[in-house]
DNA sequence: TTATTATTCAATAGATCTATTGAATAATAG
DNA sequence: CTATTATTCAATAGATCTATTGAATAATAA
């Protein structure tokens, strides 16, 4: 065996995870995963993918090492094999943020005002947060919430924010936060609660990050 | 604003960049450029890719932004866009490692050499040699071999093993041997022969378990 | 047992990717 | 100017990827 086949082997197996990174509808599928466990099920509902489409994406991502699954009943959970996959889907937005200008367009053409919503870095959130100075909001489903929140968060879907927002306090601060930093959840959540009155930012950073990042998790 | 459109289409930017390093010899090209900038004829030459295909990947890895390139005359030299894409194929070895077991399958084989170069015991070894059924070759260094060494064994250090291995009879299979089981000097020799077209295994354990069983010692 | 539900499998058309070929371009030397 | 060298472009066949369809499987309930 000549060391240029080996060396080509393995690259061909570094290849192997990276084409399961390729495809946006994957990429969707594992910033969902990086939530919690879901089933087959909940992730084609969520993606708007097909079941049958949905179950051989998965099957790919699995077969590249980056989800695994188990079965429960007649139901399969997935999840994220380990936080390295967490982390190698930031270093990959991260430089695809840096150098695709086209992405920079999409984020302003689509999230507006990006910097008069300055967003709080998570490690001011959570001193902040110790201090009782602000709510945290989580403005993600229920059972995002449920799988695992910032410690104190409270729980408020997006869809329930306009008849809830009663819930808050309104003489302080709330930072909301949904799953990621593109997460379009926050920012909506943010601009109804500044419509209301109430001081509101949001988490520079989603649930996922946040989790990665070593910091407390609750629930 | 249709945030499902906007998170697919942010999605498949990200993609977009997966997709550039979702190719083994695209990755070879990285690599390379890791060391530093390069021409295009030289990576040609060093992936063994033909100029325009080299050409081709280049300008693929150019538009996904993982790589920028001068021209100096007639020449145009390539070169990494920063130090987060040497993180990022980090992290892709380092996911593709942990969680594919083809890749530890590749690792030990062309290290241990699996099946064609099944580490060949000690008494194998000593019957076989007093056939004259094989060479003998000790890698260590001139100074360890001379305080021991295996009845027959001929001595070329490693370092010195690619000028030399035309005193090797091509003919006769090559059993290495250096310190001990973990030493990695026997491995790259065997690598470095097969590499030249001899047939070549290792000895399971080295001179001092090869001394300490009570075979017989030479010198 | 049969029915139901969640998931997977298998086949397929259309899209995209890859390596190859030979021609085109761009900078420089003579 | 022409010739040379390094690189890029354009066309193409064959391979691979994607989403869709409808059937198959596996666990559970009736």
């Amino acid at each position: 065996m000549s060391s240029i086949n080996f060396k080509h082997d393995l690259f061909a197996q570094f290849a192997r995870v990276a084409k399961a990174l390729a495809n946006a509808n994957r990429l969707q599928l594992l910033e969902f995963l990086a939530q919690g466990e879901r089933s087959v099920d909940a992730l084609a509902k969520v993606s708007g993918l097909s079941v049958a489409n949905t179950s051989q994406h998965l099957q790919q991502l699995r077969q590249s090492g980056l989800v695994a699954s188990r079965r429960q009943g007649v139901t399969i959970f997935y999840r994220l094999c380990d936080d390295d996959v967490v982390a190698l889907l930031g270093m990959l937005r991260r430089v695809a943020e840096q150098r695709l200008a086209e992405v920079d367009r999409l984020v302003t053409s689509y999230l507006t005002v990006k910097d008069s919503l300055e967003p709080i870095a998570a490690r001011e959130l959570l001193t902040r947060a110790r201090e009782g100075l602000v709510t945290v909001l989580d403005v993600r489903p229920a059972e995002e919430y449920s799988a695992g929140h910032l410690p104190g968060a409270v729980n408020i879907p997006l869809d329930e924010l306009e008849r809830r927002f009663e819930d808050l306090d309104r003489g302080q601060e709330v930072v909301a936060y949904c799953r990621g930093p593109h997460c379009v959840l926050a920012f909506e959540a943010v601009a109804q609660l500044r419509e209301r009155g109430l001081r509101a930012r949001r988490l520079e950073s989603g649930f996922p990050e946040w989790k990665q990042a070593g910091l407390p998790v609750e629930g």
